[in-house]
This record gives C-alpha cells, structure tokens and sequence, in this order.
DNA sequence: GCAATGACGCTCT
DNA sequence: CAGAGCGCCATTG
C-alpha cells in the first residue's frame, strides 16, 4: 500500500479519536496506531493541535501512554481538559493520573 | 529543500 | 524511579 498522503494521516487520526467512547481514553500511541501510523504518537497530537475549537473531535479523550494530560503551549487547557475528563465520568488519581486499568479505551478490531 | 520544533513512546543506563 | 537517546510524521521558518 502506498504511503498515505499527508492530509489522509490527518484524517485518519481525526476519526479515529472520534470514535473513542464517552468516559474512556486512548493513549496517543494507541490512536496512531489506529489511525494505521505506528509509532508516530507525535502526530497524533500534532494533528490534535492543528485542529482547533469546534472541530467536532474529542481531543480530551486523548492522553499519554501514562494515563496522564500532557502540558499544552497554555497551561489553562490542562485543566480543561481534566475538567471536561471527570464531567464524562473518568476519574483522576492523586498525581492526575487516569487508570488505564479502568478508562482505558478498548478498540473492537471491527475493522475488518 | 534543509533545519528546527512539537499535545509522544519505548528502551537503555 | 529519573534521565538521556532515538524514532516517527507533519508543519513552519
């Protein structure tokens, strides 16, 4: 299969955060390979950057492999997204970290 | 077109 | 457990 055009990475990455459940999370390793781009976590939240307000993808469900939020340019988003993590349900440990145990996201190969 | 940067991950020391 | 190194792909100067 040839190489994915780079706006197709991007797309691809969009959709699949997008399909990450309310009151679950994925590591942005997990979604890049996903998106099919192993190994390529910094896409994934390089992509997630890029987007934007309003772009319709749940970025806040996305975390670092540790289960925890990753600084932003502006630390005011951290907490955003924390915030908006525990209005679903996804509940922060002592060191903001999530329990992958728990939250963690698990992917149907439905895929075919 | 090359170099630097960035919401990361994994392995080794 | 902490720190450093390498890989990964796209965007920007």
């Amino acid at each position: 299969m040839p190489p994915a055009d780079p706006a197709a990475s991007h797309a691809r990455i969009h959709a699949v955060v997008r399909r990450i459940p309310r009151g679950r999370v994925a590591s942005y390793g997990q979604v890049a390979e996903l998106a099919g781009l192993p190994g390529a976590a910094r896409l994934v939240g390089y992509a997630l950057s890029a987007l934007g307000p309003g772009s319709g993808v749940p970025w806040q469900r996305v975390v670092n492999a540790r289960g925890a939020l990753s600084p932003r340019s502006e630390p005011w988003a951290e907490l955003e997204q924390r915030r908006r993590l525990e209005r679903e349900g996804v509940r922060l440990g002592r060191d903001g970290r999530i329990d992958l145990d728990r939250h963690g996201w698990r992917p149907r190969r439905g895929k075919k």
